[in-house]
DNA sequence: TCAAAAGTGTTGCATCTACACCCATGT
DNA sequence: ACATGGGTGTAGATGCAACACTTTTGA
């Protein structure tokens, strides 16, 4: 017997990584995964699908989260819980995660796909500043989404889940940058996050372009961001 | 016909108000309800119920409040939803909210129990200093909107859910006081939230004591909290 | 007149911001 | 050699913590 009877909850994420474009920027995007039937079947909606009884809600996030992108995230919290009588025909409660993939992984999978001609036909990405209308409330989560991003990139190193694992202060900065959508001193940006004390610098130099940049590394002891006393089952950081 | 069947949704709130001790100062304090049948008979839980279909959570945490403690919240706001496989023995996912309560409006509202003898028996309120053992994981849910309280104070209005509509900086202060567990420098505290605009003096002042204290009111056209694109749809202020 | 809280002034320290400047490399 | 991004130095503005000080009341 069921207490709660027919309300249904699924879990949806939001997955976001940094797309480098053709004039050497980048942007944030997303994928989306085309629905084949209704409610608003032939729109863009966010990746998920139903919590089924065996997994807590953060492990089909991730698992829904592997299915369209093949992928594991460097970053997984929960986002919000919608549950607005009308916000879909049936009666609904979507728990809703938001995640973030590294740039490098993006590549390597996109680059399989494309060679084993496997890729899948219902998920594409998308350019944040190129989102078609959502199905559902998604656009109004995705927007949701982007504020508590944007929020936290302030005050924790939410930005690394972006970047792989050796980088550059300029690939980081340019990761804030593109988070926050407006530019930052080069300077006074390598003093904070130097300050901060969560970059072990390495012995290695990106060459390549002008002076050699020197690569820092993640100090893993210091955890991605502060999730509070809920504790990393129920956030996860790679 | 449910998609995610077996999986129960509930609604709990941690509701929390200052209350005034014997020696004058002032400690944060909760209603718990003493459960009545399994799992976790006679122990104490948060206030909730389960989710109906014809309500959404934010009403249904509201609804469930006004049952426990015959008031309403001058602020709601969503904690997180929680949902691990193994929290009850059955599959129950909580959508768990805090609430902030007025000082005034419970006081009014337990003399009014008093003396009509109609006060709810299994409802007891615990200084947080005093908590019994809690059923389910709610005693870790406590800690969470405890953190999440102490981090928003910081940068939001907050602590003027605790307040009445007309109070003195002492007041405030002591609020903030207890909050955060430390004393604040009156003199800065004074000059912190008067520069941030949001406090409109009045000419009352209040005596009584030594030299009388102005009396200020809220700035209503500023919201309590910046709670994001979400809107007060999904964050109660009142 | 004295104790105590209300309210104001001031100083010093830490941090942020803007921008000038030097360094090292590929072309 | 020079353009370009990497990296350092520094002066001014801003914000905050500490604390001395004045004001106003009740007892």
């Amino acid at each position: 017997m069921t207490q709660s009877s027919g309300i249904d909850v699924a879990v949806s994420t939001v997955i976001l990584t940094l797309r480098r474009t053709a004039d050497g920027s980048a942007v944030l995007a997303l994928p989306l995964v085309l629905r084949t039937r209704e409610p608003f079947a032939d729109q863009w909606a966010l990746p998920g699908g139903w919590l089924t009884a065996a997994e807590s809600p953060v492990d089909a996030a991730a698992r829904t989260l592997a299915e369209t992108t093949g992928l594991t995230p460097s970053y997984l919290e929960q986002l919000y819980a919608f549950g607005a009588v009308d916000r879909s025909p049936t009666r609904v409660v979507s728990i809703v995660y938001w995640a973030l993939l590294r740039q490098d992984d993006v590549d390597a999978q996109s680059a399989a796909h494309r060679a084993s001609g496997r890729a899948p036909e219902n998920v594409r990405w998308f350019d944040l500043d190129e989102l078609p209308p959502l199905a559902f409330d998604h656009g109004k989560i995705v927007d949701y989404a982007l504020w508590r991003l944007r929020s936290k990139v302030g005050y924790s190193r939410v930005a690394h889940g972006f970047l792989p694992a050796e980088f550059t202060l300029a690939d980081l900065r340019e990761a804030y940058e593109a988070i926050l959508g407006k530019h930052l001193d080069p300077a006074n940006f390598r003093r904070q996050v130097e300050s901060a004390g969560n970059l072990l610098p390495t012995d290695q130099f990106r060459t390549g372009s002008h002076r050699p940049a020197r690569l820092y590394r993640y100090n893993t002891d210091v955890e991605l961001a502060d999730h509070g006393p809920l504790g990393p089952e129920e956030t996860s950081t790679r």
